[in-house]
DNA sequence: ACCCACATGTAATGGGTTACATGATTTA
DNA sequence: TAAATCATGTAACCCATTACATGTGGGT
């Protein structure tokens, strides 16, 4: 058993910081933070009080190493995947265990207690959460051809199990 | 503005905790402890350390009752809703914002960075995860005639956003 | 001049995880 | 009778949230 075997695994945060480092190169704190303040789900908050703690634990474990970078007045620092980062990103990327757990869904949550609803409140609620569904957040803004398909992709299989679970259930 | 109005609103964890007690009549934390820990989702662990100050919690709000029963030997207590209770948790289950959000899937996160996979570990990864999204957690065990079939939708709708998905860029 | 975005952080607080501690009852 | 399940809880630790603090740079 090697050393990076026995590193405790990569939170879900960490792991993800450090994907965006690997995808756009050396980038600052605030990028990560800003990366994760636009993602469309509400649970990456991108809260510097997450982010920023998160960027001293990674490179107190090596996984990232940091450079001042002065070209402006401005205070900046700039992180880069250390080797065994790149190690660490991977073990996480390719985690397909983690990947097939359900994970969180505050629809799917409610629907479990649709019996709870009377009618009417079955009605509003079912019609409510699919228009908020159906303006939903844009597509991140990106080259990368696979990101907004994606996107498109999860929006409109969250829609469709709404409308098969109110064709049965509503 | 009245007085609930003000509360600050439930979490998910409390509200889903409320919903099982209004389903289930009145009872122990133990028993929504193993609500939570037999859940399909990861997310919720259903650990005691969560569950019993949440349960403390919910009742200095005064959100639920407790009383003890004593019929065996075994020191159990009793919790039941209170109609604050039932209230907050009515504006808890009917919140179609909430709803609406995309929450946290783990395949969704990893899908994101694909092309930080090579090909090879493009291919593995995908299969694998298909493999164990197959054979997923079972549906949860209940008379309720919408639970069974919600979870089904939920997973088969998840295995095609990962077929539809290795078809365009696997 | 003023505001917004850029940029970095910390302090107090709240709450979840892991591990521990205890004891009764049921089942193999 | 030994193990698993029922049943309740706490303590130490970790980490995310909210709010605060500070300062630069660009646009109107």
């Amino acid at each position: 058993m090697n050393r990076t075997s026995k590193q405790k695994p990569l939170t879900e945060l960490e792991g993800t910081a450090l994907a965006i480092m690997s995808r756009e190169g050396p980038c600052t704190p605030y990028l990560i933070k800003e990366a994760f303040r636009n993602s469309p789900s509400e649970y990456w908050s991108g809260s510097a009080g997450a982010v920023y703690p998160m960027m001293k634990r990674l490179e107190a474990r090596k996984l990232i190493a940091s450079r001042a970078d002065e070209t402006d007045g401005r205070a900046r620092r700039e992180f880069s995947l250390t080797a065994a980062g790149k190690t660490a990103m991977k073990a996480w990327l390719l985690n397909a265990d983690r990947a097939a757990g359900f994970g969180f869904d505050p629809l799917r949550t409610r629907l479990f207690f649709i019996e709870l609803m009377t009618a009417e409140e079955r009605r509003t609620f079912l019609g409510k959460t699919r228009e908020k569904m159906q303006g939903g957040p844009p597509a991140p803004d990106t080259d990368l051809p696979h990101v907004k398909p994606l996107h498109t992709l999860w929006s409109q299989y969250r829609i469709n199990v709404l409308k098969a679970f109110t064709k049965k259930f509503g």
